[in-house]
DNA sequence: CGCATGTATTGACACTCGTCGATCCAGGGC
DNA sequence: GCCCTGGATCGACGAGTGTCAATACATGCG
């Protein structure tokens, strides 16, 4: 299994792959698991990852103030939070910033809970 | 007993539904979403979680103790909050408590992020 | 250049969470 | 009955989170 240890120096990029069904998860791995389940923890965060996942392009930031009902300064943490956690993913066009799904990340995620583990 | 357990009293603890790729998910959803990957927010549960996927039999608390290096009280803390998120089950015999994983709620899981319901 | 506008970051605050030690609650022996 | 033992709950504390208003950073336009 090509597991990434160092990617994670940096940030817990991508939502991976440590199936939670599969075999023996070590500390290091279950805090990786666990930091992508903490950035969808949230149910703002919740709605932007289904708003996005139905959006078939880019949104712009000043789309989720309204939507979501938060300040400008709330919509950008909550952001940031999931493009940290590898589920978004970021354009800059202009003055405005994009955000879209990292839908392989989300199918990755499917797979962590497949019994016999998914796609990989 | 003066606690906000009201959302949660009333609110099925089931590991459920809805799709995050499916359509729109209203606050509500988005909250009851959340509040199960609040429960697989930290990488203790993580842990509990994968170790009673691996294992045949359900597991006794006194086991998790020396497992994960935390207090028993600390161990009964994590506990409840995955059973109260519909991933576990309790089990009393005799004098001990025995936990197993609710499977269908984490196939279930699965689900949520499969694009449209079960590919494979 | 200066200015307006869209984002990101910061400061502050209330609130929640994870942890321990201590205590309380059941069951099972003696 | 009493006591022992496993588990749940409580009190307290430090650390982290979500929120806003205010501020800083870019980018484009006049």
């Amino acid at each position: 299994m090509t597991r990434t240890l160092l990617a994670e120096a940096v940030s817990p990029p991508v939502a991976c792959c440590a199936p939670v069904a599969g075999p023996d998860i070590d500390p290091e791995g279950a805090r990786t698991l666990a930091s992508i389940f903490k950035a969808l923890a949230d149910p703002h965060r919740v709605r932007i990852v289904n708003l996005l996942a139905n959006a078939e392009e880019p949104v712009c930031v000043c789309e989720f103030m309204p939507l979501l009902g938060l300040a400008q300064g709330t919509v950008s943490f909550h952001l940031k939070k999931l493009l940290a956690a590898g589920l978004l993913e970021r354009e800059q066009r202009g003055t405005w910033a994009y955000y879209s799904l990292d839908r392989d990340a989300l199918s990755r995620l499917a797979g962590v809970f497949d019994p016999q583990g998914g796609p990989r």
